[in-house]
RNA sequence: GCGGGUAUAGUUCAGCGGUAGAACCUCAGCCUUCCAAGCUGAUGACGCGGGUUCGAUUCCCGCUACCCGCUCCA
């Protein structure tokens, strides 16, 4: 994990924030590199979930969320739990666990006062801070979901089985941000809340976790470094009949990558009027303050069926956590020195392609390979880097620890001879001399395998 | 929040009650026809705030951040 911490602030992945005045606990910043990694790992799953399949839509919902949203969701209520410490075992309960004052744990008496943990941030609406108005940050993304489901169904005309995809921030009051990237207090999702008919769940949920296992490990994290924890009953968050947690061993241990929930009927029966006439699985708070049911009725016989709702829940903090982990190596070369590696799949590379100079002070070859890289860059593939450092060997190095899967390098063959550049492989570091007219083509080809 | 630990250039480490050194990195110049070469030069640090002291980076206290355990979750 050091290593990684590390090699992110040094290369400009991910900076402490706030750290000219010493930090804030729990949140990071993405730099250069890590703004690109991030972004291209969303990318992967937006394309995965949206483009490629023909029954999810897209929705990017406010992060200011009305705190009846947060009530009927049951959050108010689970997420702020007075919680106290025994001082004598050093244990931490929730004070509505506690029998006559004393600590489950040891028995002992010597506790503290509770002190409520509000796990949701609040803001004030307005201008004026008089407390009377507040919302809540988001503190999980699918809660918009599940308000936008009529606007969505409505908008597209979509019938279960059918999902909602949404990528954005989310923010929780956690008491320990700690490990990094791993648990923070402001921190990126991606769910996909997906809607299926009553009974079809089950079946829909084993689907759901075969899928998400495929989709990380073309991101670089293969299946057998993840393991498939079912969550026992009792540890079953309020809102899910089922949850399986993608658990991938990080450095500081083995933890959730992504949760997939079967949370039933729960959410969208408790964001309905009417709840009585809807027949539903879930316990739910008495709604009274919605102006519509989320469920769709049934052509022939007129009923309100309310869908069930398969969540697959991922980081993507946490995801580009795994991501990096899993691309560090380090390799001894045949000198005896030592070659940092950051071996991403190509299409989550932060730079795809790094144009080198072979002499930095060559006027042709510089105009060259400026050429080339303006070219490159036009294709759309990202982030093309113009690498001007004067020592190729430097250069490649370089590359080789950011991640990025191809160097062109411009030398004196290329302006005086035969116009070709050789490109060089970031994992095998073997160079193939390709001729600039082709370079477009092998470049997109490299970069889709 | 509780308990334990840590805090010196971007990184990894020295160091001392008398205001800090190195290596690597970075930058500039020279050199160099493909894997961190060489030469010259440059930038750059005692986390923050108090206290003790003639004097604190060093000793003490508080705060902040990070790491380990409890707990929580994406």
């Amino acid at each position: 994990m050091e290593e990684l911490v590390a090699l992110s602030k040094r290369r400009g992945f991910i900076f402490q924030s706030s750290d000219i005045y010493g930090g804030l606990q729990g949140i990071y910043d993405y730099g250069p590199l890590g703004v690109e990694l991030k972004n291209n790992l969303k990318a992967a799953w937006w394309r995965s979930m949206v483009y490629e399949r023909d029954d999810v839509e897209g929705l990017d919902a406010a992060i200011i969320t009305n705190p009846k949203t947060l009530r009927y969701s049951g959050h108010e209520a689970t997420f702020s739990d007075p919680l106290v410490d025994c001082r004598t075992c050093k244990s931490r309960w929730r004070a509505d666990h506690l029998k006559d004052a004393k600590c489950p744990g040891c028995g002992s008496k010597d506790l503290t006062e509770p002190r409520p943990f509000n796990l949701m941030f609040k803001t004030g609406i307005g201008p004026v801070d008089d407390g009377a108005s507040f919302a809540y940050l988001r503190p999980e993304t699918a809660q918009a979901i599940f308000t936008n489901f009529k606007n969505v169904v409505d908008a597209t005309a979509r019938r279960p089985p059918f999902g909602i995809a949404q990528i954005g921030k989310a923010f929780r009051n956690e008491i320990t941000p700690r490990n990094f990237i791993f648990r923070v207090r402001e921190f990126e999702q991606m769910e996909l809340e997906f809607f299926v008919p009553p009974g079809e769940d089950e079946a829909w949920h084993k689907l759901w976790v075969e899928e998400r296992l495929s989709w990380w490990a073309q991101q670089g994290v293969p299946r057998d470094r993840l393991e498939l924890y079912y969550v026992p009953e009792k540890d079953l968050s309020h809102y899910s009949k089922a949850t399986v947690d993608v658990m991938y061993r990080f450095p500081h241990g083995l933890e959730e990558l992504e949760g997939i929930a079967n949370r039933t009927d729960f959410d969208l029966g408790s964001h309905s009027k009417n709840q009585s006439e809807l027949d539903l699985f879930a316990k739910v708070m008495d709604n009274v303050d919605s102006n519509t049911r989320l469920a769709i009725q049934d052509i022939d016989s007129k009923k309100w069926i309310v869908p069930y709702v398969i969540e697959p829940s991922a980081g993507v903090d946490r995801g580009v956590l795994a991501v990096m982990n899993e691309a560090y190596r380090v390799e001894k070369l045949d000198n005896g020195t030592e070659r940092i590696v950051m071996g991403f799949k190509p299409h989550l590379a932060p730079i795809k392609v790094a144009v080198l100079p072979l002499k930095r002070n060559h006027e042709g070859i510089m105009a060259k390979a400026r050429a080339v890289k303006q070219s490159l860059q036009k294709l759309g593939l990202g982030r093309i880097l113009f690498e001007d450092t004067g020592n190729i060997g430097k250069g490649y190095r370089r590359h080789d620890e950011v991640g990025t899967p191809l160097c062109v390098t411009v030398d004196f063959d290329t302006i005086e001879k035969d116009d070709t550049v050789t490109v060089r492989d970031r994992d095998t570091m073997l160079q193939e001399r390709i001729a600039v007219a082709d370079l477009a083509a092998y470049v997109q080809a490299r970069l889709q395998g």
